[in-house]
DNA sequence: ATTGTGCATTGATGTAGGTCAAGAAGTGAT
DNA sequence: ATCACTTCTTGACCTACATCAATGCACAAT
């Protein structure tokens, strides 16, 4: 967990076409750290933009108050949320999401699913076209 | 603040063009909340999918000791993040971004406002264009 | 049985933004 | 001054997804 006292970090993600993402920039004050607690494997890079001054801190995730802990794993949701709305094309995140939330896609109307991945249900009735066309 | 005790709730932002993006899903035992404290103003509604049983707390965010209002801060920063991706065309991300950190334009090259964006520095490039072009 | 209502699908067409390739302009190293 | 390197810009073309409009389909109400 780095804190910057002066100078300028980013964060970043590189995808399977090696294009980078940035996830965040941390200015003076900002606290960034990659996340990767527990199970979900770190994604993030980070590196300096200018020279700085940072503070390193040790975080462990195991000591974290449970309502903490809560806060930290949502923040890792939207974390991988954002880098794929970022970086994936519409096929994967549905296919990301079909594998995180199964019993989700049972309980929903499909314009819902479309709606969380930020398409068109006529999209991802395409999608889904294509996928069974492909088994 | 409502807890899911049973049932499926939903939370979700309308565009300007009345347009809905579904920003979670909350089945059992998950916590969901508008989170529009202090300045910012709250962008999501909330309804059930199915009948469902909920626990409702009142959240104080005065009372939130300070890391856990940073947690927060961060949670409502990726909140906005979020939404303008799935429903804001990247004109209007980069001036959402100009006005939130003005000072971090000065501070990096722009490709990697691109990369933050979620776009391209050539598409970038033609919106800066498309800018200046209306003044 | 019939009518309505909401959801999923399909087709035709439009568009925002991506990709690729080529300059142009700034900056540092020799 | 020149070369190398990077950033930004511009043009031509391409693609993923949106939009619009029509159709089919399930299910509930009468």
């Amino acid at each position: 967990m780095f804190t910057v006292e002066s100078g300028l970090l980013r964060s970043y993600s590189i995808d399977n076409k090696g294009k980078e993402h940035i996830y965040m920039f941390a200015p003076e004050n900002w606290i960034i750290t990659d996340n990767c607690e527990g199970d979900i494997p770190c994604d993030l890079y980070i590196d300096a933009i200018e020279d700085s001054t940072i503070t390193v801190t040790e975080k462990d995730f195991t000591k974290l108050s449970s309502d903490r802990k809560s806060l930290v794993k949502r923040i890792n949701v939207l974390q991988k949320r954002v880098i794929m709305l970022m970086s994936s094309p519409a096929l994967e995140r549905y296919q990301h999401f079909v594998e995180t939330y199964p019993d989700i896609i049972q309980r929903v109307p499909q314009r819902m699913i479309a709606s969380y991945l930020g398409i068109t249900p006529e999209a991802l009735s395409r999608l889904r076209k294509e996928i069974s066309k492909n088994k």
